[in-house]
DNA sequence: TGCCGGATCCTG
DNA sequence: AGGATCCGGCAA
């Protein structure tokens, strides 16, 4: 069984919270009549438009439109021209802000490794057809574990966004402490 | 219309 | 260390 998707409200709330939070909580996506499902250990923060490492600082565009819609939507993206990444859209509508899940810890039917926001996408099966989908709904959405879990969480500067001027060194990466699923991210990049 | 570079991953 | 591989965003 799974449990219920978490609310709208859960989304619309303050970036860093919502990261925080999505840690131990798990990722579903139903395909081909099976339920994939990882429970997520790394994940990152894109505040908004006025931080330069997000795809919003660009403003609205065509690509961008989902990260400025509603929260509680994934915003899935083509990366390098052959990776897919997916986010979770925060705050309210027109804030521009979303959630990169990082890493997952392999729970059912993943047969392969989640290690890292490209391999997690592949393993779970999620692409472009999926940018959009509303995470309230029964195809791909997070659910609170089935018992409370106690971590200790880290928090570093994200990954690859050196370009990013101010925000590059922002602590906005969280992950849980310990986890041998967390990325491994391979040269603090310069 | 053309070009540049990326919220990555794998191989050597 | 370097290549794969393609599209969004901006300059021209």
């Amino acid at each position: 069984m799974t449990g219920a998707a978490l609310p709208r409200e859960f989304y619309a709330r303050p970036t860093v919270d919502v990261a925080r939070d999505l840690l131990g909580m798990q990722l579903i996506h139903r395909v081909d009549g099976t339920v994939r499902r990882g429970r997520i250990v790394e994940v990152e923060a894109y505040v908004g438009a006025h931080d330069l490492a997000s795809h919003s600082s660009r403003g609205v565009t065509p690509r961008t439109s989902v990260m400025y819609g509603p929260p509680g939507h994934a915003y899935v993206y083509l990366i390098y021209g052959m990776h897919h990444c997916v986010n979770v859209v925060t705050e309210p509508a027109g804030h521009g802000a979303a959630v990169l899940l990082r890493a997952l810890e392999p729970l059912d039917s993943l047969a392969g490794n989640t290690r890292g926001p490209g391999l997690l996408c592949r393993t779970m099966g999620i692409t472009l057809a999926r940018n959009g989908i509303d995470l309230t709904g029964d195809v791909l959405f997070i659910t609170l574990p089935p018992e409370a879990e106690r971590f200790e969480i880290v928090q570093s500067a994200r990954v690859g966004v050196a370009y990013a001027g101010d925000w590059a060194d922002a602590p906005l990466r969280f992950s849980i402490a310990g986890n041998p699923y967390v990325s491994r991210a391979s040269g603090s990049r310069r």
